[in-house]
DNA sequence: CTTCATCGGTTAATCGATTAACCACTTTGC
DNA sequence: GCAAAGTGGTTAATCGATTAACCGATGAAG
C-alpha cells in the first residue's frame, strides 16, 4: 500500500510475466495476447490503481511524452498565455505535457534553456520568440525537432507560423473602405518592432490603390503608448485635411486616439471611425464604442505548432512548411459611415 | 558522433569506471575521489560535451527536478502569467524546470492532470486555483508534495500562499483618507468572487471607523465589467450625498468610472478621485491620468510557493506555512485632495 | 510421417544513470 | 607489532519499464 504499484506488481496479480503485462496495456506485440488474458491484466491494473512510470518507459523508449516550450517572454507580453493555452491544449489531447522555460530573450539563455530541455529528452521543442520576426535556430538544438511560433528562418529550414499580418490589415482597412471611407490616418510607432513595416506598408499599399497619397496621413511616434497615441491623434487630426478613419498600429494606441477624439469633441464612430490590430481582450471590447479590431491568433498558432510538432515527431523526413495564420477581424462599433 | 555521449563514454575517456566519473562529476561520495582523477574527469565531459540524461538519473534517484504546475486557467486570466513566471524564475535558480497543466477549473481534468503529473515522476506540485478562496486537495495526490496558489484549504494541511486583500484596500483607502476624504464610495460586482467579500468588508470597516455609513455608499453590480463599472458609477454619481471619491472592485470596472466622470463633466482627480484593485499593466498606467491601484503580487506568490516546495522537499516533516502575500499600492494621479 | 506456421506466451537484455558493498594498499595510533 | 582508519578507487545491483529472441504445443500441408 505505501508503494505505487508497478508492472511486476500487476503482471503478478494476472499471473503474467511482465512482458506480457505491458504488451496487454499497450496494445502492443500485435496478436500474440489472448483477449482473455488482455482482459485478465487490464482487470489486475484498474484493481491496483496501476499507473506507469513514464521515466522508466522514456529510458527504454527515448520518448517522454514532453515537448519543451521556450519563450523569450512567458509572460510579460499579455499575448503569450494564449499562445502557450494553444500549445497547452493541443499536446494534452494527444498525450503530451509542456515543459517550460522562458528566457526573457537572451540568447545565452535560451542555449541553456535548449540544454536543459535535452537534458529531460523532450521529444521536441516550441521556440517562441516574440519580438523578432526573422530568427536563427541554435546549433545547441542539434536534431531534436523544433518550430518556431511567431518567427521564422531566413532559410525556411525549420517549420514556422506566423501570423498574417498583411491580412489582417487588408482586413480591417477593407472595414474602412467598406463603409465608404478614403481619406484613413494611420498612427504608428517608430520601433523596430516586428509587426510596424508590413502594417504601415500594407496600409500605404491600400492607399495608394484609392488614389490617395499616403504620406500626409500618416503619423509616427517614438513608441506604441497610448500616451503617444492620443499625442499622435491630436497632430494627425489637427491636419488641413482631416482623415475620416483612423488605422492605429495596436489597440493601446486606439486607446489614446480615443481619448484625443474626446477631447477635441469628435464623436466615434459618427465623427471618427478607428479601428486597429491586436484585438486585447482588456482593450479592444472594453472602450467605448467597442473598437473593431485585426486578431493575432496566438491560440491557433499555439495549437498550428504543436500538430506540426507530432507531425515530425512522427516523420522526421517531413518536408518543413511554414504557415501564415489569418487575423480575423473582430468587428465591433467603432465604425460608421464618413459624414 | 551521432549519438551522445554517455556517462560510460566519458569514463572511457577518463580511464575510470562509471561510479567514479559519476562521483567525480557530481561531487558525491565523500573524499573518495582524488582531486587529480575528479579533473580529469571533468576535462573528458567537456571534451566530448557531455549532458546527464536525467531520465536514467531521474528513474534510480526517484526525483526528475521536475515541478507540475497545475492551474485552473493559465492563460485566461492575464494574472496567472505573472505568477507562473515567478514560479519559473525561483525554479530555474534551484535547477528546476516547470511542467504545466492547465485544467480550466473542472476538478475531474485536476485530478487527471495530477495523474498526469505523477506518472511523470515530478518531485511536488503548485496548485494554482484562481477562483476560489478555499479550496481542497484532491486525495489523488497522495503523499506527493504540494503548495497552494492564490488559495488555502480549510484545515490548514497543506502550505499555501494567497494575496492580503486586506491589507491592499487599506493600502488604497489611506491614499483617500490621507488626502481629506471621508465620503468614499464602492462600486463592486455581486458575483461570488473570491475577492468580493474581503474588500467590501474592509472598506466597510473603514468607512465605520470614520463615522461614516457606508450602505449608502455602496453600488453593487452583476459583474465586474467596464460597462456595469461606467453605469454604476452613474447611479452612484448621481445619488444627493456624492462621493468625493470612489474605490472599485477592479481595474476594468475603474476605467467604466473614467467614463462615467468624463460625460458628467467631473474632472479626476480634481473633482474625484479614484482608486482601484488589480494594478492591471493595460490598464492602471494607461488610463488618464494614470490610476492608483492595489497591486495583486502574482510573481512575488509563484516565487514564494515554489521557495516553500523546496523547503518541504528538503525536509517533508516541515509544517506547512500560510503566507499572506503584501499588495503594495501602485500610487499615480487618480487621487486629489477633495473640493 | 515429417515439416513448418501459428498461437500465446516467457526469458533475458537493455535504456543510462546512482550507489551500496567491497577491495588492496598505506598510515596511524597505541 | 597489529588493529583500525583512511585512500582511491571498482564491481555489481538497481530503478521500472520495453522488446528482441526464444519456446512448447497444436494443427495443417505436402
Amino acid at each position: 500500500m505505501t508503494k505505487q504499484p508497478r508492472l511486476a506488481d500487476v503482471a503478478k496479480a494476472a499471473g503474467v510475466s511482465t512482458a506480457t503485462a505491458s504488451m496487454a496495456l499497450n496494445d502492443t506485440g500485435g496478436r500474440r495476447i489472448g483477449p482473455e488474458t488482455r482482459e485478465r491484466v487490464r482487470a489486475a491494473a484498474a484493481e491496483l490503481g496501476y499507473r506507469p512510470n513514464t521515466v522508466a518507459r522514456g529510458l527504454r523508449t527515448r520518448r517522454t511524452q514532453m515537448i519543451g516550450f521556450v519563450g523569450d517572454d512567458v509572460a510579460t507580453t499579455p499575448f503569450a498565455g494564449q499562445m502557450i493555452r494553444g500549445a497547452h491544449d493541443a499536446a494534452r489531447e494527444a498525450g503530451f505535457l509542456l515543459l517550460m522555460v522562458d528566457t526573457s530573450g537572451d540568447p545565452a539563455e535560451t542555449e541553456e534553456a535548449i540544454g536543459a530541455l535535452q537534458e529531460r529528452q523532450i521529444d521536441g521543442i516550441l521556440l517562441a520568440t516574440m519580438y523578432h520576426q526573422v530568427v536563427e535556430v541554435p546549433d545547441s538544438i542539434g536534431s531534436t525537432p523544433c518550430v518556431l511560433l511567431d518567427a521564422r528562418t531566413a532559410d525556411g529550414s525549420a517549420s514556422s507560423v506566423v501570423p498574417d499580418e498583411r491580412g489582417g490589415t487588408l482586413g480591417v482597412l477593407a472595414e474602412l473602405t467598406g463603409a465608404g471611407h478614403v481619406r484613413i490616418g494611420h498612427i504608428t510607432t517608430r520601433e523596430e518592432v516586428q509587426a510596424r513595416a508590413v502594417r504601415l506598408e500594407t496600409w500605404r499599399d491600400r492607399l495608394r490603390d484609392c488614389g490617395i497619397d499616403p504620406e500626409p496621413l500618416l503619423v509616427e511616434v517614438e513608441s506604441a503608448t497610448t500616451q503617444l497615441g492620443y499625442e499622435g491623434a491630436l497632430e494627425l487630426l489637427a491636419r488641413p485635411d482631416r482623415p475620416t478613419a483612423v488605422f492605429c498600429f495596436n489597440d493601446r494606441m486606439a486607446m489614446g486616439v480615443y481619448r484625443a477624439a474626446a477631447e477635441l469633441g469628435l464623436s466615434i464612430p459618427n465623427d471618427l471611425s478607428v479601428v486597429s490590430y491586436d484585438d486585447q481582450e482588456l482593450i479592444a471590447p472594453a472602450l467605448h464604442p467597442g473598437l473593431t479590431s485585426a486578431a493575432l491568433p496566438h491560440y491557433d498558432m499555439g495549437r498550428w505548432a504543436v500538430v506540426e510538432l507530432l507531425r515530425r515527431l512522427d516523420d522526421p523526413e517531413a518536408a518543413p512548411v511554414q504557415h501564415l495564420m489569418p487575423c480575423p477581424v473582430a468587428r465591433r462599433q467603432s465604425v460608421a459611415k464618413p459624414r
